[in-house]
DNA sequence: AAGCACTGTTACCGATCGGTAACAAAATTG
DNA sequence: CAATTTTGTTACCGATCGGTAACAGTGCTT
């Protein structure tokens, strides 16, 4: 739990049989060993917490055998890594995805995405900021996660930052901290407040009048 | 690590011997002991997190034997449940003290809180909000520290709402939201973003901010 | 056919997890 | 005093932790 190695040992043979004859059972299983490997860490790491998954669970979720993952991944701070990666593409996919839908229009933007946190944080399976759940599982601030997890703030602190600078804000950088702040408070909400509280429908709100405390009324 | 139970097996031997007669090795000794035991777990489940924490390095931080611990305790869960209390009472003894230092002013109450929050952040040895922790480390919402958290959280939201409404806020419970999720927010940030991030420092900044938009510039 | 690279499987490693049985010494009780 | 309760200590329990040695099977290459 210590050494890490974000790539794989091999990039896992490739090459296709000759022709289409019966393949009959071994050939590049390795990488189809290593997709479903990823695709259960990705729900059992968020779901259940990466310290409470042993890689005996993994691997029977993946349905392969513990070897495949060595063969595959160096260890399991690896497999850390990878799930971080992972779930870094997501996020920035749904922030993605908040931002076009109001094009040109920053405010709104930044609106839309407490929107859609605070929808998804409804969905059952919710478990809060991968992100955030990680860096407090692992309390030494020395670890490889913790490092992936300040860079991944950093970059969306540079996004707030100029969101915050497009919206018109009198003091951009209060504002992207105000946000910052807010994103982090939102995401752990749903995990220590009770489930279905109404503070959790309410981050849109607070993020809006946040918003036009910062940069006035009408909308730039 | 499912059954609870919050009280210690025994009272343990609180009578002192009959006068002052050189004391031996052994008379109350479990009394000593569980003393010790809540010394260690309020230092080692915060730090180190309380998953990453066994009973063996309870007993060895705490220098006593494991039979002494489980002779006065139940379980881990039990042992969780009493850092939960213990570190409950710190919490609400930082909010008194916040809230002390400007009587009868409800919205210098409220900054205080949040430069009080600030400033123990940057103290070495901090690791953010020990119920925020238990949460994510416990995903399982049935789990029973989490309704200890959930219940603390409560009390915090109706606290922070009272202040509100006595701050004089145009929507009290809408600033209670934004100050509940500040807070979730500024005890995550301190985890998340890289130590000595200038976002914590910018914390009381951003709480005022949101204290003067929803209440008006004077100060009622 | 031979050699090689890779596969899946089993069985195992030492360490640690939370928790306990059992016993001898000590202190309290009557 | 004798009897009982509480103490400290050791040694152990089955389960799980992350990780690996070893081997037989399979397919590709030459």
């Amino acid at each position: 739990m210590s050494a890490v190695n974000i790539v794989e040992k091999k990039p896992a043979a490739m090459r296709r049989k000759r022709a289409d004859k019966p393949v009959r059972k071994a050939v590049m299983y390795g990488a189809e060993a290593q997709t479903q490997i990823l695709d259960a860490i990705d729900e059992l790491f968020y779901l259940e917490g990466a310290r409470a998954v042993g890689v005996d669970a993994v691997v029977k979720r993946a349905g392969v055998n513990k070897m495949s993952l060595y063969r595959q991944f160096e260890s399991k701070d690896a497999l850390l890594l990878h799930y971080l990666t992972r779930r870094q593409e997501r996020f920035w996919n749904y922030f993605g995805e908040s931002l076009a839908k109001h094009p040109g229009k920053p405010r709104e933007q930044l609106c839309q995405f407490f929107i859609d946190v605070a929808e998804r944080a409804q969905r059952t399976g919710y478990r809060g900021c991968p992100f955030v759940n990680l860096a407090i599982e692992f309390p030494d601030s020395a670890h490889p996660v913790r490092r992936v997890v300040a860079d991944n703030k950093d970059e969306l602190m540079a996004r707030l930052l100029a969101l915050a600078t497009q919206a018109g804000a009198r003091d951009p950088q209060a504002l992207a901290n105000g946000m910052a702040l807010l994103i982090e408070g939102a995401y752990t909400a749903t995990q220590t407040y009770a489930p279905g509280h109404a503070l959790i429908a309410a981050i849109p709100q607070v993020a809006s009048s946040m918003i036009e405390a910062a940069c006035g009324k009408s909308p730039a």
